[in-house]
DNA sequence: ATTTTGTTATTAGTATACTAACATAATGCA
DNA sequence: TGCATTATGTTAGTATACTAATAACAAAAT
């Protein structure tokens, strides 16, 4: 970035403004809604640098969690990685499509689509978990160890 | 949620896992990005439940700068909020048809379009700090004052 | 047993957010 | 001056992420 978005007011002279500017002063780098987008780019870029198999986050995160559970209906699957129906359904056919997701319908209930993990995607999950583990160690290398726990535990309570 | 997506491997019994298993252990919420993910989620909620004329957090950021800046390119005024330039167009378009910005070319830089607010958007700009502020309050309600400049520091630390 | 309620999945529409390619205009330097 | 580089803005394509509407099916209630 050449101009850097991340400009302070810290230099600001409260004494010499007129009131009105004061009740107005906002900054924008200091809202949470904002500081959370810009670090939200920063790890998408890390992750896509990393570009395991051209899976976006979200992907990654299908994966893990179908890894995790075995197999699952897709709204549940939806409902496991925080993505509401129509995300899922984008992310479902995007990994069938690569081949890393396959789908049956469930015998017991018609409506639902059984989701689970082909033999590319079970060979792929452990290396998967490991450049998981270096995009999130890259993400928080400016922090320290302890810094690290307490941003997970800070993000953890405001959701 | 119903199903929240938020469970733990806490209570994880280490001793009894087959040395695989630990290899492999990978817990998505302990992730950073995925953590990132739920937190934006979360704020984008509350944002949208505040509803200032159906604006949404990148339309508002927008306006924030340019309130604060005067005026400037759609370039520039993407890389004041952290927008590539195909972001920043859709933003503007989208806010010139609300008729809250008003474009005019620079006779300096044929180039360019030149970026204002429009009488309207003037006179909304200390609503939106009012209702940006409170976003942010709501947003960081669970968090003490001291925890929320930490997760706000940190944040911008990883960015 | 029928109705009501809830669940699953799909579709259409809108808004970020990125890449890549392009045309135009301005600038730097040889 | 002239050419290469850089900057600005547009467009097309893809991927989240949401709302709202719909259809099909299942479960619960009366």
């Amino acid at each position: 970035m050449k101009e850097d978005a991340g400009k302070s007011k810290k230099g600001l002279n409260v004494e010499n403004m007129k009131l009105r500017d004061i009740e107005s002063d906002y900054v924008l780098e200091e809202q949470i809604g904002y500081v959370l987008r810009i670090a939200s780019q920063k790890h998408a870029s890390i992750f896509q640098k990393h570009s395991i198999d051209g899976l976006t986050p979200t992907q990654f995160s299908a994966l893990m969690r179908i890894a995790e559970i075995g197999e699952c209906s897709q709204n549940r699957l939806g409902r496991l990685t925080s993505m509401d129906v129509a995300t899922i359904k984008g992310v479902v056919d995007r990994l069938k499509k690569k081949g890393l997701l396959g789908l049956e319908s469930d015998p017991n209930d018609k409506r639902r689509t059984i989701i689970k993990l082909t033999e590319a995607s079970k060979n792929m999950i452990k290396n998967l978990h490991e450049a998981g583990r270096r995009i999130s160690e890259e993400t928080l290398e400016p922090l320290s160890p302890a810094e690290q726990a307490t941003l997970l535990g800070l993000l953890k309570k405001i959701s």
